[in-house]
DNA sequence: AATCCACAGGAATTGCGGGTGG
DNA sequence: CCACCCGCAATTCCTGTGGATT
């Protein structure tokens, strides 16, 4: 989803020796717009998350009988992508554990992103290999008593719960993205995960569900979500003024002094704000501002940086929501781009159809019938690739309208690069008859 | 006021690939 | 290995409809 265009700054120094060619002169010189970019990126967990301050404080609440060695309810956090989840869940999580850690207690906070572990013996296994090398130093070769695959379930299931026996204390295990191991492998993980405490004597287990999707308890059986969502939070999408705050403690490591316009910052927010409040956005945006530019040898960001920063993602998400289409809806967009291509600035259903028509059997797959096309046009419309509304055009029916927003070079470009959009095939395509018959 | 175009878009159904349990 | 099921793309059939024209 989020393409980092970073690895397309590294210049090709070419065959010469490095050092010998100078081609990196210029960047050495120019005084550099970044202090430590890393700070911008998602990955990075900053020591202090402005506007969460009541989140971060339930979740210490509700975590706090672990360092009295107590079992803590489990929680069930719910928000957009972006608004911080993640992040005040590892910061408490690393707070418990040194807290525990001075008190000599044991406590441990396992993380599993189930977006990769999405099986329940993946989760199982993890959560096992996890703990064992907890202790390790940085040099210990990790010890793996569970394969990554091959045993039986339940055999993993007893020897984890032997290996939680063993080391004893309270373990909170975070699921972060819940929603799609859920929908990937059902919620008897889950269940499982919950029947725990009562086979353990020596340890304690915990949970905290991280989900992006409000209706995913809908999947759930009841029983387990009673169990999980013992407590509940939602973490609400930031507003503009909260993502400046975000922004501005971030700026002020990430840049060099007054490099940044005054008017960066808010406008970053303001855009990012307008969509759903998504603190990664709003990064991305100030990052990518930066690296245009860098790129570009000027010594300041400018709200012109930003917008064009802004046009950037569009159209990079715009390229990449494109060449993931099935090859129907490209050969639909190409239908439209032959319409725009006509002086067409606005097309209707049932011309999108017919070029359609010929398109599907220049490029020689199936034809599609109209009411299939409509669907296809919908789904466009809904990935914002198009603009569409519907019209009633009195005598002459009711159809949709539909234009594209900004320019289609975009989308030209990308669907040439799809090996079945050969020229060949589509100059079979009779442009002629469409001049006339739309006319 | 009645008509009627050119579709929108809902419901039921089929066909197909992938996964699952026996 | 096969029978079975589920999700999804696609088709068929269908009813509904806003408003210029008659």
């Amino acid at each position: 989803m989020t393409n980092n265009p970073e690895s397309k700054n590294g210049k090709n120094p070419g065959n010469k020796k490095s050092g010998s060619s100078g081609l990196f002169n210029k960047y050495l010189n120019n005084r550099g717009i970044f202090r430590n970019r890393e700070v911008l990126r998602h990955s990075f967990r900053p020591n202090n998350l402005p506007h969460r301050t009541p989140q971060i404080d339930s979740i210490a609440a509700i975590l706090a009988p672990s360092i009295r060695n107590e079992t803590p309810s489990n929680i069930l956090i719910y928000g957009k992508t972006g608004t911080g989840k993640t992040a005040c869940v590892k910061y408490v999580g690393a707070e418990l554990e040194t807290a525990c850690r001075e008190l000599g207690k044991r406590c441990n906070v396992i993380h599993l992103n189930c977006e990769l572990i999405d099986t329940q013996y993946r989760v199982l296994a993890q959560i096992a290999n996890e703990i064992e090398n907890l202790d390790n130093k940085p040099n210990d070769k990790p010890r793996t008593s569970i394969p990554m695959t091959g045993w039986p379930t339940d055999q993993v299931y007893a020897e984890l719960k032997n290996l939680l026996e063993s080391l004893g204390g309270v373990n909170v295990i975070v699921l972060d993205e819940i929603d799609k191991l859920v929908k990937k492998s059902g919620d008897e993980i889950l269940y499982n995960l919950t029947r725990f405490n009562g086979e353990l004597r020596n340890a304690k287990i915990s949970m905290i569900g991280i989900s992006n999707d409000l209706r995913f308890t809908n999947f759930l059986d009841p029983r387990v979500l009673s169990s999980l969502s013992e407590e509940e939070l939602v973490f609400p999408p930031y507003n503009a003024p909260q993502l400046c705050d975000i922004l501005q403690e971030r700026a002020d490591v990430a840049f060099e002094e007054e490099v940044l316009d005054h008017g960066c910052i808010p406008l970053c927010a303001a855009l990012a704000a307008q969509e759903h409040g998504d603190a990664r956005r709003a990064l991305d945006l100030l990052r990518i501002s930066g690296e245009l530019a860098e790129r570009e040898n000027a010594p300041k960001v400018s709200e012109a940086h930003v917008k064009s920063a802004q046009q950037k993602i569009e159209t990079d998400s715009l390229i990449v929501c494109v060449s993931s289409l099935p090859t129907q809806s490209k050969a639909v967009l190409y239908a439209m781009l032959i319409l725009s291509d006509l002086n067409r600035p606005v097309f209707t259903t049932g011309e999108v159809a017919q070029v359609y028509r010929d398109v599907a059997q220049a490029l020689d797959v199936d034809v599609l019938t109209h009411r299939r096309i409509t669907d296809l046009i919908s789904e466009l419309t809904m990935l914002g690739v198009i603009n569409s509304r519907v019209v009633s055009r009195g005598r002459y029916g009711r159809t949709k309208e539909m234009w594209f927003g900004t320019g289609t070079s975009g989308i030209r470009e990308t669907l040439s690069k799809d090996e079945r959009f050969e020229e060949e095939r589509l100059h079979q395509i009779d442009i002629g008859r469409f001049r006339t018959l739309f006319r």
